[in-house]
Parts: structure tokens; sequence; C-alpha cells
DNA sequence: TCGATTTTCGCATAGCTTTACACAAAATGA
DNA sequence: TCATTTTGTGTAAAGCTATGCGAAAATCGA
């Protein structure tokens, strides 16, 4: 019941008797207080439960201690394992995380990153959303000297440092398996292809194609990156399912849905059609058959973007080339490939 | 590479020859200010972005317009769609949302309350660790003004606004599927009893059982909530396994796993034993058999928690009573029971 | 022209902490 | 005993914004 305002420096310093600076310093076992009144502070303000309050600290020092993050959405268990990891290491570093969620919304991640800006975080963590097009926004902010890591979904044209999967040997992973099993016939559900990723595993998919003599075809490569998107599409797909031998699904969420729809009419997983997924999420063991996939590090990656972060954040005024730390994507063999 | 600090009211009027209470004033329209004056200021402002320093306003008027929530996690289903909810009605209302994992640890959930009291958060949502046996923190700064709404998982013993399912009606709904079914011997695979949700379901779960004249046995039901935990006690779930014929999981990855396991060891799911998993994650659907299970809206209850806390930021001085939101559960029926 | 009113704006303070600098008292040295 | 150093503590400004109050300027009326 007391709802009292958290007491302050001031508020000791009036009890005691001392000064502000007295306490400040006392707090901080600054050599030039006597032990006697060091004493007398320290174990007042541990009766008290003293605390610094965290919002003049940070005025003060123009440092937040506080790293922002737009991720497209939550509900994925990659992104939630890059949080993990991310959240993990900054901890550990003394380091609080903001996180925004862009719902793969351009104006909204706009939105996030001048509310991460407004609040004054000390750096930025990116994946880009899927409708975003422009990037004026985060070539401002770096240039204002607010360090960027992008991840996973990043945006190429702007030079800063980036933590990714090798996406084109991921798909190429991916097709060789499929090649290699007998597949002939394949088709790749992609993502949109302005998104980095998108386009990688594309072009994996498609230069090894090539380079086994497959002609690429058009229509054997369909947008689609949802389990939403197969339901909308599965006409479509059920349309080139009798001509084909191999699906290579950009996410694992997608590869299931298209193996739910298939198996439903009558397909034979792997027998009729091999499928392929990317990023093992637990979903992968639980579908029958159990999926073949490309894992993708999540939590590693979120680690990663931090420990990058960091290195500029813990150096201030030392320059640094931008790096790009990819991680190599390893295909994880079960069933259903 | 400007790198400059980001600019202030202060610099604006230095540049403009206005003194700084003028900007301030200009800025916000404050009647005071002549017309010509103000379109200066405005103007100049826009044109040079400047955005006031959320951290400077945090202080000056004592509320951050930002919500701390302490989760146990991240990476499960249903606490990443709770965020969704929470994150959307927050950011309608302007407020931010800080989000720390306790990752199941009391300890690091103390420790994520204090960062948040710390950052002078308005408001608290609050989802208690598994290891969480005493609750003197939440009190103590329930004590000192700051709201707090606990949501799933609950602390009984404190006064204040909750946010949960029923989940002895939970509990209940899947056993009379299980005996309705013709199910005689069912085992529970249990959540820590110290947790309210564990200890609801539960008891929805016995009761149910003793109201159809159905003995409870202490050695049917088991403290097993994960699906690592499921694959160590596999070897006792396997020895019970002839002699039951039905599963009531407290959470839909245990009773994932068990089928799993189960299903393994050529048991027929639904046929030999039914199962009736708790929470109806995208996982449900993917399992084949489909998952029958006991749908808990998280997207809702985070909502509802946001509700019921901006109730209280936003009519402050205000004496509301506790209110405890309870969501009705209902059953999913599928294949799996 | 002068006093009264209104308009327009600045000073100072508060919100909380840190820290350079100044100052006083005590201790040391000659 | 006086000058000098050491020791301990306080004052004030800075970091950024908001605002009560007071002051200057402009307007108005007589």
């Amino acid at each position: 019941m007391t709802k009292s305002s958290p007491l302050t420096i001031k508020d000791i310093a009036r009890n005691l008797g001392v000064s502000i600076s007295t306490v400040s310093r006392a707090l901080k076992d600054h050599p030039d207080i006597s032990k006697d009144t060091k004493h007398l502070i320290q174990a007042y303000a541990k009766q008290v439960h003293y605390r610094p309050n965290a919002l003049a600290l940070s005025l003060r020092r123009q440092k937040t201690y506080t790293i922002g993050l737009i991720i497209p959405t939550i509900v994925h268990h990659f992104f939630s394992s890059v949080i993990s990891g991310m959240e993990d290491l900054a901890y550990k570093e003394g380091y609080n995380l903001i996180i925004c969620q862009s719902n793969e919304n351009q104006v909204r991640e706009a939105i996030n990153l001048q509310t991460l800006i407004d609040n004054r975080v000390d750096g930025i963590l990116v994946s880009l959303s899927k409708t975003t097009l422009t990037y004026d926004h985060f070539q401002n902010t770096l240039d204002d000297g607010v360090p960027i890591v992008f991840f996973d979904r990043i945006c190429e044209t702007i030079e800063t440092d980036k933590v990714v999967t090798d996406d084109f040997e991921g798909g190429r992973l991916a097709t060789t398996h499929l090649i290699n099993r007998g597949c002939k016939n394949i088709i790749h559900l992609a993502a949109p292809q302005h998104l980095l990723i998108g386009k990688n595993r594309r072009d994996g998919f498609c230069e090894t194609l090539k380079s086994h003599g497959i002609e690429v075809r058009e229509d054997r490569i369909i947008k689609c990156d949802t389990s939403e998107e197969v339901q909308t599409l599965s006409k479509h797909i059920l349309k080139l399912a009798p001509e084909i031998d191999g699906i290579f699904a950009v996410n694992d969420s997608t590869a299931i849905a298209a193996i739910q729809i298939l198996q439903k009419n009558g397909y034979k997983i792997p027998g009729d059609i091999a499928v392929v997924g990317y990023g093992d999420g637990p979903n992968a063991t639980i579908i029958q058959p159990a999926l073949t996939t490309v894992i993708q590090k999540g939590y590693e990656m979120g680690r990663e973007s931090v420990r990058l972060l960091l290195q500029r954040l813990n150096n201030p005024g030392v320059e640094f080339l931008s790096q790009v730390k990819s991680f190599k994507p390893v295909l994880k063999i079960r069933d259903s490939a």
C-alpha cells in the first residue's frame, strides 16, 4: 500500500544528512569517500533496497545497454530460436533486448525502427519483413551512427555486418539430394524473390538442376512460402503432381502442408513424390514420413548476430570492416526424401 | 558518416535563436506561442527530423509507456501467440513491450523483474517459471505500486488481476471425452503440482474419474510435461502401456511424443490407446492421427492481459478490484481420441 | 501619453545520476 | 608557527524535456 515512488540518491542523501554526490560516490566505491561514510551509506542503501534509476543513468551516460530487435514474427520456431540465442548472449554481456515484431509489414517495421531509435538503443538487429522494398531508413540510422546487424533476411545493398545461412548452398544440397534419389521433375515452392533468402535458395535449386543437365522450367517454380498459401494453391499443386517426383520447399511448414495435401490425394511420400524442407524445426519429426530438411542454426545465428553487434558497441570509435558471417547448412536426411 | 548524436530542442533553439522552452511549446502546439514562431520552429524541426528523446521524456513524465513481460520461454507456440496478442494491443494503445524470458528459472525471473523495475516500466505481465516457489518479489513490486497481471501460470496467493484458462474444466473435458470413448484405464502426464495449471488439470482429471466411478490411482499420474521427459520416461510409459487405454497429456508436445513412442512400439492410436493433448498448437494437425486436444486461446489471453493492465495504467488513482478472467476451454476432437 | 491588458517568450526547476571542480578541514613538513 | 599537501565532502553542470511563473513587449482604451 506504500505506493511510494522508488527512492533516489537524493532521498538517501537527505535521510543521512550528506550530499547527493557523496551518496553517488559511496555507492560506487569511489576512493574519495572515507570508509565510515561509505559503510554507512552502503548499508543504508542496501537496507532500503535502493536501485538506481536506469532511465537517468542512460540519459547521463548516453548509453542504454539495450539492443533493439526487429523480427518479422515470433511464432516461428526458427525466429524463436534466433531470439533465444540473442537473449542468452546479450543477457550474459549485460545488455537488454527490446523485441519488435514487424508482422511482415514494412510500415510497422519502419515504426519499430523509429521507436527503437527514440529509445536510444545502442544497436539494432534486423531481419527484413517480406514486404520491405526500400531500405533508406536503415541506411539513415546507420549514417546516424547506430550500428545495425542484419540476420537471415538481410539487405544486400547496405554495407554492414550480416549473419546468414548459405542459402544457395542449402538449395544446392536439397536439390542434389533429390536428384541423387532419382528425381527428374522437381518443383520448387519459393519465397518472394526480393528476399535474398528466397532468391538464393531458388538460385541454388536452378543451378543444381542445370549442372545435372535438367531443364529449369519457370512453371515449376511457384511462389508459395506458407502453409496457408499451400491451401490456396492446392489445386495448382495437385494439377502438377502427376508429372512430378520431387518438391523442394523453401521452409518446413510449406513442405509439411504440401505433404499433407498430397497424401490426402493418394500420393505416397517419398515413393511418388519426394519432399525436402528447409529449417529443421520440431515439426520435421512429427510429420509422417519424417521430413528431410536443411538444418538452419537459429540459436547460433542469434548469438553470432549479437556477438558482431557487441564487438562494435564495446569498441566505440574503432572502425570495423563489415563482416558477413555465413553458416554452412547441413542436410538432415530423414524419410520424406 | 555524420555520426552526430541526435539533435535536441536545445540545438533547435540555438540554431533558431529562441529559447528552449519556446521550442518545446511550439512543437506541442501550445497556445502561448505565436503562429509565426510556431510555423518557423515546426518547419525546422521537421526538416532536420527532430525526434524527442524518449529517455528524457520518461524521466520527466515519470511514465515510460512501456510494459514489461516475463515469460518462461518464447519457443512455444502458446507463448508466442500470447506475445502476439499482447503486442498488438499494446502497440495500438501506444505502449511498448519489453520481453524477458525466464527460461523456467526462478533466479533469472527475479533478475528480469528487477531489470524491468529499474527501467521503470509502467506495468508488468507475468507467467511464472516452473521453478518459482516463492512470490515475495512480486508482492513487493505490487506493494510499490507497479501493477502486475498474471496470465496462464498464475500465482494463487497474490491479489491482483489474472488471466487463465479454466484448466479444471479443460481437464474435465479431456477426461470425459476419453471416458465416453470407453477408456477405463487412463494415465495422466502431468505438470509440476506447484504450478496451478498443473494442479487444476490434474484435479479436473481426478474429479472426472471419480464422478464416473473410476478409481484414481497415483501410479497413473506421472510428472512428465515435455517431450524430452517422455524420452527419459519412455520405459516407464511402455511398461504401463499394456494395461491402459487412454492418455491425457498436460500439453500437446508431450501428447505427441507419447504417441510417437507408443506407435514405434506397435500400439495403435487411438485403437489401443486414445490420446488427448492440451493447447492446440500447429503440431496437433501434423501428427498422425491428428491430435484431439483442448483449445487454449493464446492470442486472446495475451490481449486480455494487456487490456486488464491498461485499465489500471490509464486510470491512475482509481482503485480496481482484482479481476480473474477465465477463458472457457473447448475440446477439439480429431482422430487421436 | 500613460496605465491596463494581453500576447509572447524566457528563466528556473524538476526528474535522477554522474563527475569536474572547488573548498574546507585535517595532516604533514619545515 | 606557517606553508603545503592530503583527505573528505559539497556545488554545479550536464544529459533532455516539460512547465509554472514571471517579465518584456505589444496592443488597446481612455
